[in-house]
DNA sequence: ATAAACCTTTAACCATGGTTGAAGGTCAAG
DNA sequence: CTTGACCTTCAACCATGGTTAAAGGTTTAT
């Protein structure tokens, strides 16, 4: 598939796809002989991979970082149990520090509903 | 107390705080006759009040929605009520999100350890 | 054959949240 | 009176995560 019909099936623009490709997030795609980019299916769900985490607030270099190089590469299995392992971490960290804010967001509510029960 | 003071009783760089002062965050101050910005005690603790709104993940523009024009007000009540539960709610569903995540992640790595078990 | 719809690259622009530097004024100490 | 530590403004720069425009080539349909 060519570069707008991926864009069509992943939500995901145009420029925004080739900003991918251009910061290495996407490998460089085969191209045809006019220089179009062509597409196999293994990138739709790398960019669906990509969109998810990104929504979840990873940052590109991030999702970058536990993004095996080759997209077909399913296996590389000791690169990528460390690096999701790494991963995990990180997400148990910003859960950590997420709870941390729900909790300080709370009790600013309480104070605020009710300023003479505790002072802040 | 002169920008410099400020900066350092607060912990917050001085083009930091004429930053904010350019972006409507913190009021114009008194100048002395020589140009300097005056500041009184209030602003500390208006400054304090951004840095940790910050810390909760409150975006500039989301601090200056709930903050008093005049630092010598108290912050209206309702307004930052509903701005924080706002928030909390915001902070919940990406909770939910990551609680996800990490247990897909969990469960790849488990894939990757024993590729045998299961399909992804 | 010509328009539209697609593709290419490079560069500039946007917002956010600042920092850094240049060019200069002011103030206190030696 | 000069040095250093402050202060001023304004403009440029940085990273992040893109979008938009310019200038052009290709493909498809009528």
């Amino acid at each position: 598939m060519k570069i707008g019909e991926l864009a069509k099936v992943t939500g995901v623009s145009t420029s925004r796809i080739r900003f991918y490709e251009s910061h290495g997030l996407l490998p460089m795609p085969l191209r045809q002989e006019n220089g179009y980019r062509v597409y196999s299916e293994a990138i739709v769900s790398r960019l669906k991979t990509i969109t998810v985490s990104k929504a979840l607030g990873f940052s590109l270099s991030e999702i970058q970082g536990f993004l095996p190089d080759d997209p077909n590469d399913v296996i590389q299995r000791s690169d990528v149990v460390s690096n999701l392992e790494n991963k995990l971490h990180q997400i148990d960290q910003k859960l950590k520090e997420l709870q941390e804010m729900r909790e300080n967001v709370s009790q600013m509510i309480a104070y605020h509903k009710d300023p003479n029960s505790k002072k802040c």
